[in-house]
RNA sequence: GGGGUGUUAGCUCAGCUGGUUCAGAGCACCUGCCUUACAAGCAGGGGGUCACUGGUUCGAAUCCAGUACGCCCCA
């Protein structure tokens, strides 16, 4: 046979992706014949490539979809991008700009037709990229999260939402660039480690001329807008001015001294001047005791006339100047310097100005009890469930979610404002004009009197919806997909997002559906370099996942990565791992190719019925662990099991018992069984290594038109012969031990050896001895009553076992070796009996306990025997 | 600062309900083999005070408390 002896992934795993395509495996229509499956992809942003993050998250899912399939369920996984606002403007912006076009230069229109023009062209990429890494989706199902019916729909919850007095608008600090002109989200502020300034400012006390109080601040600039000063309560420093007011500095406007435990005593100099408009604790301080607000800084970081001093300046020349004015005044007490974070803007590099603005919320607390209570009652469960006490505490101390973004990229916010300021939020325009109409009672309000806001929603407000609208059920929420696939099954994603989004999509479930959205979300861990250090674009310290598919093949990344991953534990990449799933993928070629290579001779009886029937024990044994660990969702077990089982048991052990010898035929009965075999591990293995198992399947066999490995059928439970199991396992104990003779004599393995064993046990043999002389290469095998002279001896299961060598033995190593085992043999027995004469332990144990100790001894005691008639006679 | 979570072989990690599936896997390492399916392989081997201290228990890697160090989330 002139098969290669690699396999080469390469060559096959195109050819079946395209044939699974072709013929439909992946499309799913709601059958009341069968069982739903269904997984919704988390949607990758539709910026993205792939990333080894998205390789592992996706594999697990093609692991249980396909699993799900050939269990006969209608498996579907719906795949699809969200539009990723933040992420994909910035590109359109950068793209834009290298052609020369700032973004202030065109309209709202101008502007997203680029935009759309970017996303058809780039947009599917990462997508196509999930193809290679076999992701089984239902590929006609794929949505976008900014697409006309899912935008529908997210303009409709707004409305709704308005509607139920769950939307509101309200003043919000935000991260303000003020070079970008925009706000940022919190993922795009980059902090950085400085050596920052703090001021040490002194303060008049109203009425006490001459009295300081000398407050510290990093912003000196910003006194202007001071509302007040605040002390701990506690802080017997500051007790006599309790109730009085100072004076800013230079500026002389007079403030509150207030009091907050909030204040800590020993920072600074346990006084805090409040700030409420550019600082978001001083906001919330000042909310607290209603303190007003004075915002002295415009869009561009330059002090406004509010300020009255500084007016026009820039905040850092600003700065530089009341250092010195206040230097010179005699109120500046001292400069320290100390180590703070500065957050930059990501885009521009300038210091983030946390500023005030109006902003649109969701109010969270109503739709975050239904979505705790699921989870804390596990109607949804979490794997692994160490999240749960993350989620409860999030969820106990939910904030109103910020939805408005100040982009053009995604849903523009459905409120219109009447020319008089206040506003009205509606699915059209027209129906927003017969509400303004209405509102102002003015029948002579025209569209274009209104002004629709300028602001769209966050992201997450339309991938909270996702495992509804995917199936449109916000414009049909009848329709038969939804009925049948909703609440889907699994949701597979990154614990980081446990609180953006599953949170969300559990609050969406229950309020437009009043049903969960899935049943069981598994948390993926962080795949991490070697030094532990989250792979990013910025460090290059990520390999590209295709260039992983190309040299290793799809089989062998996804394997690699699930070596390694238990839920929700990070994952210390390391390519090692994928080097020992491509070896495994070459493992299973070859046992193949050995199979394959047999011709069949009709005529020869079968010396294999122990063999096989061992094998089909010993696979059912492992599939019903195999399925354990899937209904746990221990999918690295799982591999894990199956590894072992084709690997160990099949190759190793298997296929070497009923080998013929070279260039011998097979008879026709073990044939049959063991391509039988060979096919219960291809199913097992399919879910895991698409490719190579649905070519092997192939290669097995002429089949019929869609006799494919991916719709073929799961295998059943069934029933295993544990006495069998164990008896072989005492085999091969045997044989590691003759191997272990040759080794330690340096006895080539073609070299056949005799071997006597004196049966003390119960152990029968008989059945296993053709085994035994072929795994062991043994010229001959007898039973005998005496101990062999001049032999090797071991012991297996109480019984003992002579290899003679011809005289050629080391007494005196011999000895040794025996009298160390002998050692720890009764070392052993002693700690068994002195539980076993424990009372305590024996009215306390369990008797299953107890009667597995006294096993113990009895082996232990029957061990020391052979051991000690061995020595005997060396 | 508050909460969560972890520390098991040189490395990466399992170890589920406390008790022979309890000290395990893979990689790495050592020895011997190119033995006709596979050197991307085969056979065999060495290696651990289960972070530390105390407690509960007949019995603890496993449960509890404290300590040290690490990571995550929130402020």
């Amino acid at each position: 046979m002139s098969v290669s002896t690699k396999y080469n992934p390469r060559e096959v795993e195109q050819k079946w992706f395209d044939s699974w395509m072709q013929r439909g495996f992946f499309s799913s229509k709601p059958n009341p014949k069968k069982e739903p499956y269904t997984i919704v992809i988390p949607p990758p942003n539709v910026t993205g490539v792939l990333h080894m993050g998205h390789m592992l998250n996706n594999t697990i899912q093609d692991v249980l979809i396909r699993r799900a399939r050939m269990q006969g369920k209608e498996a579907c996984w719906v795949p699809g991008t969200d539009h990723a606002s933040i992420a994909t403007e910035a590109k359109v912006v950068a793209m834009l700009k290298e052609k020369g076009i700032e973004k202030s230069d065109l309209t709202r229109e101008e502007f997203l037709k680029h935009a759309w023009e970017w996303k058809e062209k780039y947009g599917g990429i990462i997508l196509e990229q999930l193809k290679k890494l076999g992701a089984s989706c239902d590929w006609d199902r794929t949505r976008f999260t900014m697409e006309e019916d899912m935008s529908a729909a997210v303009i409709e919850v707004f409305v709704d939402l308005y509607r139920k007095g769950k939307i509101y608008r309200g003043v919000r600090m935000v991260n303000w660039d003020p070079k970008g002109g925009t706000a940022l989200s919190d993922e795009e502020v980059i902090p950085k480690d400085t050596m920052a300034k703090m001021y040490h400012l002194q303060y008049e006390v109203v009425g006490q001329e001459g009295q300081f109080i000398t407050i510290a601040t990093s912003r000196p600039e910003t006194i202007m807008a001071d509302v007040a000063v605040a002390v701990n309560p506690n802080d017997e420093r500051y007790k006599q001015l309790h109730g009085q007011k100072v004076r800013i500095p230079l500026l002389g406007r007079e403030i509150p001294i207030i009091l907050d435990e909030y204040v800590s005593i020993d920072f600074g100099t346990g006084a805090l001047k409040v700030t409420p408009a550019h600082d978001l604790n001083d906001y919330e301080l000042g909310q607290k005791h209603k303190l007003p607000t004075i915002d002295i800084l415009d869009d561009a970081g330059f002090l406004n006339e509010k300020a009255q001093l500084y007016v026009g300046q820039d905040r850092f020349a600003a700065r530089r100047n009341i250092v010195k004015d206040l230097e010179e005044a005699g109120l500046l007490v001292k400069v320290e310097e100390y180590a703070s974070v500065l957050q930059t803007s990501e885009r521009t590099g300038a210091v983030i100005e946390p500023r005030l603005s109006m902003q649109w919320f969701c109010k969270m607390d109503d739709m975050a009890k239904p979505a705790k209570e699921a989870v804390m009652e596990d109607e949804i469960r979490l794997h692994p469930p160490k999240f749960k006490n993350m989620y409860r505490s999030w969820m106990e101390n939910i904030r109103d979610w910020c939805i408005s973004r100040q982009l053009w990229w995604g849903q523009q916010i459905p409120a219109y404002y009447l020319p008089d300021g206040s506003y009205v939020v509606a699915t059209t325009a027209e129906e927003a004009l017969r509400l303004a109409r209405q509102q102002a009672g003015n029948e002579g309000l025209q569209a274009s009197d209104l002004r629709q806001d300028e602001d769209v929603l966050d992201t997450w407000f339309s991938s909270w919806l996702w495992p509804i609208s995917v199936f449109n059920g916000f414009k049909d929420p009848d329709n038969k997909d939804i009925l049948y696939y909703y609440p889907t099954n699994d949701l597979v994603t990154a614990p980081e997002i446990l609180f953006f989004w599953v949170a969300r999509m559990i609050m969406a479930g229950y309020e437009f559906r009043n049903e969960p959205p899935f049943k069981n979300v598994y948390l993926t861990g962080i795949v991490r370099d070697a030094q532990g250090r989250k792979m990013s674009k910025q460090l290059g310290n990520s390999p590209d996942p295709l260039d992983l598919i190309d040299q290793y093949g799809a089989d062998g990344v996804r394997t690699g990565m699930l070596f390694s991953s238990q839920a929700g534990n990070d994952l210390m990449f390391d390519e090692k791992l994928i080097e020992q799933g491509r070896n495994f993928s070459n493992k299973i070629w070859n046992a193949f190719r050995l199979i394959k290579g047999w011709e069949v001779d009709e005529n020869l009886p079968c010396p294999n019925e122990t063999a096989m029937k061992w094998y089909e024990s010993r696979f059912n044994e492992a599939f019903v662990q195999i399925e354990d660990h899937f209904s746990k969702f221990r999918i690295s077990d799982a591999l894990l099991a199956v590894y072992k089982l084709v690997w160990d048991d099949f190759c190793s052990n298997y296929l070497e018992m009923i080998k013929p010898a070279y260039q011998q035929p097979i008879d026709a009965r073990t044939l049959v069984t063991t391509i039988d075999f060979l096919e219960k591990n291809l199913k097992v293995l399919h879910p895991f290594m698409p490719f190579i198992t649905e070519e092997l399947w192939h290669e097995l066999k002429e089949r019929k038109e869609k006799e494919y490995l991916i719709v073929a059928a799961w295998p059943k439970k069934d029933k295993f012969d544990k006495n069998i199991i164990d008896q072989m396992e005492v085999v091969l104990k045997v044989v590691a031990a003759i191997r272990n003779v040759r080794n330690s004599k340096n006895i080539p393995n073609n070299k056949q050896l005799a071997l006597s064993v004196k049966v003390m046990g119960q152990h029968d043999y008989e059945p296993f001895l053709p085994i035994i002389s072929k795994l062991g290469n043994m010229s001959e095998i007898s039973f005998v009553q005496e101990n062999l002279e001049g032999a090797i001896s071991f012991v297996e299961a109480g019984d003992e076992f002579f290899i003679p060598m011809d005289g050629n033995i080391d007494v005196e190593a011999e000895r040794e070796r025996l009298v160390k085992e002998l050692e720890y043999t009764q070392g052993f027995l002693n700690s068994v009996a002195k539980k076993l004469s424990n009372e305590r332990f024996v009215n306390g144990a369990p008797e299953a306990v107890i009667s597995n100790e006294r096993k113990k001894q009895a082996d232990a005691e029957a061990k020391i025997k052979a051991l000690e008639q061995s020595l005997a006679s060396l």
